[in-house]
Formats: C-alpha cells, sequence, structure tokens
DNA sequence: CCTTTGTGCAACTCTATGGTTGCACTTGAT
DNA sequence: ATCAAGTGCAACCATAGAGTTGCACAAAGG
C-alpha cells in the first residue's frame, strides 16, 4: 500500500510559511523606503538646489554608475517624489515633494497618539 | 617560485567594485528605514495606543512569530524609537518618539529648498 | 552617412532583510 | 523540586535591494 511513499508526503522540508502583515497602506511603505537610502535623499536634495537633471549628469556627482543612479532615480519617482519629461535625447528629472506630506502626515499623527498617551498619563489618579 | 601562482594574479573574475555614497547622517538611514515596515509601523501604533508590552503579547497580535517580532522590535530600538525594560521574566517594550523630529526635521528641509526653488522661479525675468 | 552622446534593457553578483525553526536558559509559581 | 512561561540565541532559507557590466537602440551633428 501506499505507506511507503507516505513517509515524505507531508512537510519533510516544505518551505516554512512566511507570514506577513499587510496594510492597505502600502504608500507609506514605498515613500519612507525611498527616504531611507542616503544616495537618494542626497539626489533629491540635489534636483532640488541645483534643478532638473539627466540621470547621466547625476551620475556625475556621484561615484556610482549611471545605472545605479537610474534605479535610484527609477525608486524616488514609484514612490511619487519625481516625475520625467524627456527633452531631446535626454531625459530630465525633477522633484515632485507632495508625497512628503503623507509621511508627515504619519509622524504627527503617530506623535499625536504618543501627547495622547501623555495626557492620559497625567490624568492618572495619583 | 611563485611565478606559477602569479597566472591568476590580475582580475581574472574579481567582484566588480562596488560603489556607496557615504554621508555621516546615518541616523536618517536607520530612522527611515525602520518607518519603511508596515510591520513595524504596527507595532509602533499598537505601543502608543495600547501601552508599553512584551514581544509575545506583540506576536499574538500579528500572524508572526515572537522571533519575527522580535527583530523588528529590536530595528526599532536601534533607530531610537523604542526602548525596552526588563520586569520580572518579561521585558516591556516602550515607544520613545524623540527620534521623529528628525525625521521631520529633514522633510521640512527638503520642502524648504523646495520652496526656495519655487521662490527663484517666481524672480525669473520674463 | 557615420560618429558621438545619451538612454534602455537584461544578466549577474553580493548582501541585507524578513521570515522560520529548534533548543537552551531564566524566572515565577505550585 | 518541578513545571510552565517567557526570553535569548543561532542556523537556515528565500527574496528583495544595490551595485556592476555589456550591448543594442535613438537622436544630434559633422
Amino acid at each position: 500500500m501506499a505507506a511507503g511513499i507516505a513517509l515524505h508526503r507531508d512537510g519533510v522540508s516544505r518551505p516554512p510559511a512566511r507570514a506577513t502583515v499587510t496594510t492597505n497602506s502600502g504608500a507609506l511603505d514605498t515613500l519612507f523606503g525611498a527616504l531611507a537610502d542616503p544616495t537618494r535623499r542626497l539626489l533629491v536634495e540635489h534636483l532640488l538646489t541645483k534643478g532638473p537633471a539627466t540621470a547621466t549628469v547625476l551620475a556625475e556627482t556621484t561615484p556610482l554608475t549611471r545605472q545605479a543612479v537610474l534605479k535610484h532615480l527609477q525608486v524616488l519617482e514609484a514612490a511619487g517624489l519625481l516625475d520625467h519629461e524627456r527633452v531631446g535625447r535626454e531625459v530630465r528629472y525633477r522633484v515632485t515633494p507632495q508625497p512628503l506630506a503623507a509621511a508627515v502626515g504619519w509622524i504627527l499623527d503617530t506623535a499625536d497618539l504618543w501627547d495622547k498617551r501623555i495626557d492620559r498619563l497625567r490624568r492618572l489618579p495619583t
């Protein structure tokens, strides 16, 4: 009968069931994620102070390859912090900082929770 | 002698020189990095609303293992957003949101750059 | 037309991250 | 003294991230 085969039928070496927390607000993920990299923050600052620029130009200001910079720009763009415009044969990137408001929003909300908590502690009967 | 060895001395298959941008402010890295994960933001929110708690208790509120939660707590603590206190046989985690100020700081500075830029554009001779 | 300059795309490597499991060690309670 | 609950630690795995290289393709300019 199947007894012999049944040996390794169940979970002998099946990958452990990975769990994750899903939270309808993936926007903050990509946003904070984008901001978490120093290179990317530098790029944003550069674009803001020096104005719009292409990946190749930006790459010259870093020790990185154009391709690496390109990827960073795409991450920033995915987070909504950048957009690009094709000019001649070049592609110009520009900062669109509106999403930063979302980040500040979360932080302020959190700080608010904190304040409420402090407040609640203050009201404790002594 | 070493002559025979010299054969594969130079770069036959040496890993490509990885470059990185170093930026004295790694604090923002870990901070934004910590905030970039939904699970971690949830943990922070939970700790703020429901008050300090242990890893095991927190784990019960998620589909995750205690160990996984533990790691998240450590990341948050490394970012300065949490600290812990040993009580009996349990370890209680608590939120210390001061570092959030740094995040807001960077964002506001950036927004400021943006304003300046807008301003500069406004002053352009037409 | 040919050359140069800039983009686009794909493959590959290395490391960090987010999970899991298993077991040893404390501490409190019975 | 024993037992259960809670922590701590280490190994392991899979995937995503940050880089690199190499080459094909498009647009300007001589």
